[in-house]
DNA sequence: CGGTTAATTAGCTGATTGGTATATTATAGG
DNA sequence: CCTATAATATACCAATCAGCTAATTAACCG
């Protein structure tokens, strides 16, 4: 078994999956109501089975109601992600001002050291 | 092929290639100096793969200096990454309401860092 | 009861993953 | 040239994954 944060981006890896949650953010859907947009490219199994990838990352929680199983999001999981993400907020603009220098000036070389400090937003993470 | 995200989130899914990126925002580091924590676990050409999946993933660049490569950390598919998260953000927080509002049920005193949950009355989420 | 609908389970496949040991390439340097 | 170092390539293995079909469970209803 793996660490939690493992089982979240694994259950995120795939496109499928991801469209199952954005449908859930409208709303509660049943398996069925789920896997209808899929059901051309994926067999009802197929869809149950990538709900229950989502279950055990806790994305995704399954209630009994007759013979439906009403499917709930619960994005809780998706904070510890967002969290571990933060981390590398600055990382993700210095990336790009990086690009930006490339494209702009080629002029400069070996600057091994750390550049660019003047671009970086004070962003704080938030706990 | 995935797609860019997929590929992206799948990149993540794993301790050792996350060690890495967080290695990785320290500075630059060559694959030797990458896979010295993990050698008590795992051989250089497993960190030789892991570092594959991540430069796949476009997380990471390697350089070529003699016969060294270092490897830099490349922030920007993290971006689109985020970007995703960010719809779920208000989804995060109902289920941080939710935990909060079971927390106030039980704690009601002032010190906060005493009063634990009853083990008795423990929350189990789903079963 | 029997039939229908909802969903899961079981069993099978092929592809991918994560790891290994070993061999090979490439470069530095005595 | 020879050797040591850095890293990758190759080949193999076990486990997991994603998908299918077919069978099964579970509940409702006529």
């Amino acid at each position: 078994m793996q660490d939690t944060l493992s089982q979240t981006f694994s259950a995120l890896a795939d496109p499928t999956r991801r469209a199952i949650l954005a449908r859930l953010r409208t709303g509660e859907a049943t398996v069925s109501q789920l896997a209808e947009p899929f059901l051309g490219r994926m067999t009802l199994p197929g869809v149950t089975k990538h709900l229950k990838v989502l279950e055990r990352a806790g994305l995704v929680t399954k209630g009994r109601e007759a013979q439906w199983r009403p499917c709930t999001l619960n994005a809780a999981p998706l904070k510890d992600a967002a969290q571990w993400m933060e981390e590398y907020r600055v990382h993700m603009e210095a990336s790009l001002d990086r690009l930006g220098d490339y494209l702009k000036t080629i002029t400069i070389s070996t600057d091994s050291t750390t550049s660019t400090p003047d671009t970086t937003d004070d962003d704080d993470r938030d706990a």
